[in-house]
DNA sequence: TTTACTGCAAAGGGTTTGCATGAGG
DNA sequence: CCTCATGCAAACCCTTTGCAGTAAA
């Protein structure tokens, strides 16, 4: 996504627009890493050293509430989705990593597609993790980040 | 459960047991609600008027390191969830109630199924939460407690 | 020009920790 | 008896809030 895109987005959404709004939008919207705040901060610190921690999260509220992300809450802090498609997280308790499945979407929509047929509940989004170790860390013995 | 049984379950996991590990035990296994920290303590208070949150989180996390329960981690505080069988958890944006979906057991583990068989990541338990609002909610204005 | 975003600092609040006392096995 | 759980208080740390200055539209 390019910055152009993000900007119209952005303006699409009434969230006026900013430097600052733009690198972190750009930090999580091209993302697939499901960052932390603490992570945006430092793929953005570079380009603005005077940042605070409360832009970003003033910002990631604003994405939020624009329904352009979704906040993914862990035990020590939260993390932010980008890809609001129905689809599989995989949580490596390990190593901390988390990633989008390649494989569940149809499964994921069949499931939302049961709960919205056959429940009265109205579905807003959905969050599914699958919590374990990613095949770098299953061989391993040392723990590098616990986060679930 | 009855006491016995839990007191049963806790010696099985090397667990010591103790009246406040019986009560607080008691009332996450026994809940279908998802009960937040100080959910836990409103209902174990009035037989332990001296327990301190303290006692709660200590037991909440041996009972999630025996694999008893596990923690749910919501923006503003953790819920903790004793259905480890596969479900669907059904989260109101309204009311804040987080309830167990009759359905969708069997899609879950179709899906579980999936990421086993078709991926290389080792699944230990998974977390599969629909937000939006229940059938209480969806027809009125006001809202009760926001959690996601 | 008007609105509201940024940066800074302080406060908030759920959770964790350290330690003396007390209870379980 | 030895180990470890409880209760109390303080500390922790992620997140939120208030405000003055400043930038977007």
């Amino acid at each position: 996504m390019t910055r152009q895109e993000i900007a119209l987005l952005l303006r699409q959404g009434g969230i006026r627009v900013t430097p600052q709004r733009l690198a972190i939008s750009e930090a999580v919207l091209n993302s697939s890493d499901h960052p932390s705040v603490q992570q945006i901060y430092e793929r953005v610190k570079d380009h603005f050293p005077s940042m605070t921690l409360a832009t970003i999260y003033s910002t990631l509220d604003v994405l939020e509430n624009s329904g352009l992300i979704q906040e993914l809450p862990f035990p020590q802090f939260s993390r932010y989705e980008s890809n609001l498609e129905p689809h599989v997280n995989l949580v490596c308790v390990k190593c901390g990593t988390v990633t989008d499945a390649y494989i569940g979407h149809d499964s994921v929509v069949t499931l939302k597609n049961q709960i919205v047929g056959e429940t009265r509940f109205k579905v807003g989004w959905q969050r599914v993790d699958f919590h374990g170790w990613c095949s770098l860390c299953a061989n391993k013995g040392t723990d590098v980040a616990r986060v679930s």
